[in-house]
DNA sequence: TACCTTGTTGAACCGTGGTTCAACCCGCCG
DNA sequence: CGGCGGGTTGAACCACGGTTCAACAAGGTA
């Protein structure tokens, strides 16, 4: 196995802290809630002290912005991976459900419910909402692009959408990892069945070609050396 | 309009203070979820002081299970109600689904969703848990039912029904009375989307024929002189 | 070696929120 | 009228959790 490289500057070794810190405070959270999870928990988890973490966030709302903003680039990702795709709109739709669930159960583990800004202020509850806004018009289009091609029935575009992300969503109150599903089985079956309940009549179910990836597994992306992240702002 | 009778004796006085408690709590919570909610805030707007309402309950928790345990009930009633109707297997949980967001959005104004036992322990989250579990039960014996007979595709009956109690749960989080659409227009059309994905092959759908009553509206239920309710244990 | 930067700690601060409880009020009954 | 029960209040208690910060350590550089 390929070690990954040592960090080299002060910003890499930064982000490395901080994203261990995501991974800590996002387990946490899912599996106790942001309310119920304190710094002292979280900073434990991440095998240092709650003052600690003050270096590397503002506070506990920004170390929640910084999880939610994290799980919704993902999403976007994985939107924008599925538009690529030379896929009818029901396997885009299959396709865009596996991922979705996919990146809340297994690509960011401990990732929160799709997304949750009830705790969120300000600025950084301004850009997550942003983001997840952007993923939902993905949704809506793919939605919108079968019904026009009569694909997909017509029905409220936005009632539609939200009952997908609904049950997308709630699979982080119950899924956990080593049960009877896997998260990508948990994915098929519902794309199975939420595609089923959109098609138009007569019209047969077409499912995507080959594996979905996750978007958020581990050794992800190499970072710029950049430290102006705002939510570090003070 | 008929003044509903003065509650005449103290156990009587004792239930009513407590439902008023119990739509105040439901309200906040579903605003701003129980952790964000004080019990200062509750009793402010329930017309009391903080204090005044462990007169009531023994605490926050017990509050908390009690608004659970209500909806619980509610459900329930909802699906024996269902059970009662003569109707097929697709026709039966299309009018489940309906009742369910009634429930949450309508009949209990203020639900929170189902069925966030988290932040209970002991007593009080065995019930709620017993009880969400009966209702789950009839939602799966209800797809078993339409599996067998035909007219509901083959597959896990476990994930099919969460797909469907998280699209229905997830409405406590966007749905606003006064909204776009009803409570029971989004109950509709959730209730068409879910079922039509679980439809078999060359199967028509069926849809009940008369209107979905909300469980839970007010001016409920005669409640005994009782005084024993376990969740005022000291 | 001295200084600066980065990173960490542990103790303390302090606001918040759940809870308690003595005191008070009101109505009813003997 | 006095006593009792039910209901309410407001002040106080106290634990908890977010946060701060002085002190310290380590590494690098002039």
């Amino acid at each position: 196995m390929v070690q990954p490289a040592a960090p080299e500057s002060t910003a890499e070794r930064f982000d490395v802290r901080r994203r261990e810190i995501l991974l800590s405070a996002s387990r946490a959270y899912r599996e106790r809630g942001f309310h119920a999870t304190g710094m002292r928990e979280i900073a434990q988890a991440a095998g240092m002290t709650a003052g600690n973490l003050y270096h590397y966030f503002a506070g506990k709302e920004a170390l929640l912005a910084f999880c939610q903003e994290e799980s919704a680039r993902r999403l976007n990702e994985l939107a924008a991976w599925v538009e690529e795709q030379p896929l009818r709109a029901d396997a885009r739709l299959h396709a865009l459900i596996v991922g979705h669930v996919l990146v809340l159960n297994e690509g960011l583990p401990g990732s929160l419910a799709h997304l949750e800004v009830e705790s969120l202020e300000g600025e950084g509850r301004r850009r997550v909402v942003a983001l997840r806004d952007r993923y939902e018009e993905a949704l809506r289009g793919i939605l919108g692009d079968g019904m026009d091609a009569g694909v997909l029935r017509r029905a409220d575009l936005k009632l539609t959408a939200l009952a997908i992300l609904g049950a997308i969503n709630w699979t982080v109150k119950w899924f956990r990892p080593g049960g009877k599903s896997s998260a990508r089985e948990v994915g098929e079956h519902f794309a199975e069945q939420l595609v089923r309940g959109l098609l138009a009549p007569e019209m047969e179910l077409a499912r995507p070609a080959g594996e979905v990836p996750i978007f958020g597994a581990t050794a992800r992306r190499e970072h710029g050396a950049t430290h102006t992240d705002p939510s570090r702002t003070r």
